[in-house]
DNA sequence: TTAATATTTCAACATTTATTAAATTGTTCA
DNA sequence: TGAACAATTTAATAAATGTTGAAATATTAA
C-alpha cells in the first residue's frame, strides 16, 4: 500500500489530464476564481470581471471548453447564459497553486 | 475578505497556468506519480515504469519541460540523470484529481 | 414583425504541443 | 583510444490551442 499518493488508474489519469488541460490557462483560471466567489454568472458580466482585453467570443470559447470537460455547468435564463462550477472540489487546486507558488 | 479561495495575483495565475500546462498530460502525470513513490529515478528506469510504448526521447522531452517549469529537479550521477519532484506540495493535485474523478 | 441584446458558431490564422527518428554529447570501462 | 551506454538536442511533422472578427442563433421587448 501506498501512503504518499492515492492510487490512480490509467483512465483516471487520462481524465485528469483532460481536466487539467481545460483549466491550464491564465484566463481560464481567472474565470474559475471569479465563479468560485460569485456563481452563477453570465458571460458578459464574467467578461467584465476578467477585465482589460476580454472579448466575448474568446470568453465563450473558454467557457465551452471548460463545460465540455465537466469543469463548468451552464443554465440559460432569458437571453443570458449563467455559468457555475460543476464540482467545487476542483477549487482545491488553488490551495495547491498557492502553496506551490514559488516552486 | 474571501473565505472560499485564496487571493491570487495575476502573476501567480500566469505562473500557475504554466505549471499546470507542464503536467496536464497523461504521461507527465504518470511520471509525477511514479516519482512520488520512488524518487529519485533515472530516465531509463522511469521509462520502464511508464511502460508499453515509452520512448526514451519522448521521456526526455517531457522531463525537460517539467524541469523547465520548476516541477522537477535533476541530478547527474555517472551516465545517468536522476529526476526528483521539486516541491511535493504539488502532489496534492492527485487528491484533488481523485475527488474530482467523476466531475 | 422588427429591433436590440446575449451568446454561440464559423472560419482563418498564428502559436504551441506532442511524437518520432536521427544526430550529438558526455560518461564509463575494457 | 574506442566501444557501449545514458541522455539530450535537433529537426520534421502532425495535432491541438488560442485569438479574432464576422455571421448566425435565440430571446426579449417595442
Amino acid at each position: 500500500m501506498n501512503v504518499t499518493t492515492p492510487d490512480i488508474t490509467r483512465d483516471q489519469m487520462e481524465h485528469a489530464a483532460k481536466v487539467l488541460k481545460a483549466i491550464a490557462h491564465p484566463v481560464k483560471l481567472e474565470i474559475l476564481k471569479i465563479l468560485a466567489d460569485a456563481e452563477p454568472m453570465d458571460v458578459t458580466t464574467l467578461c467584465g470581471h476578467v477585465g482589460m482585453d476580454c472579448q466575448i467570443s474568446m470568453m465563450s470559447h473558454h467557457l465551452a471548453k471548460m463545460k465540455d470537460n465537466g469543469v463548468l455547468t451552464s443554465q440559460k435564463q432569458g437571453k443570458q447564459v449563467f455559468y457555475s462550477i460543476a464540482n467545487r472540489n476542483l477549487l482545491n487546486i488553488f490551495n495547491c497553486i498557492e502553496n506551490c507558488g514559488d516552486a
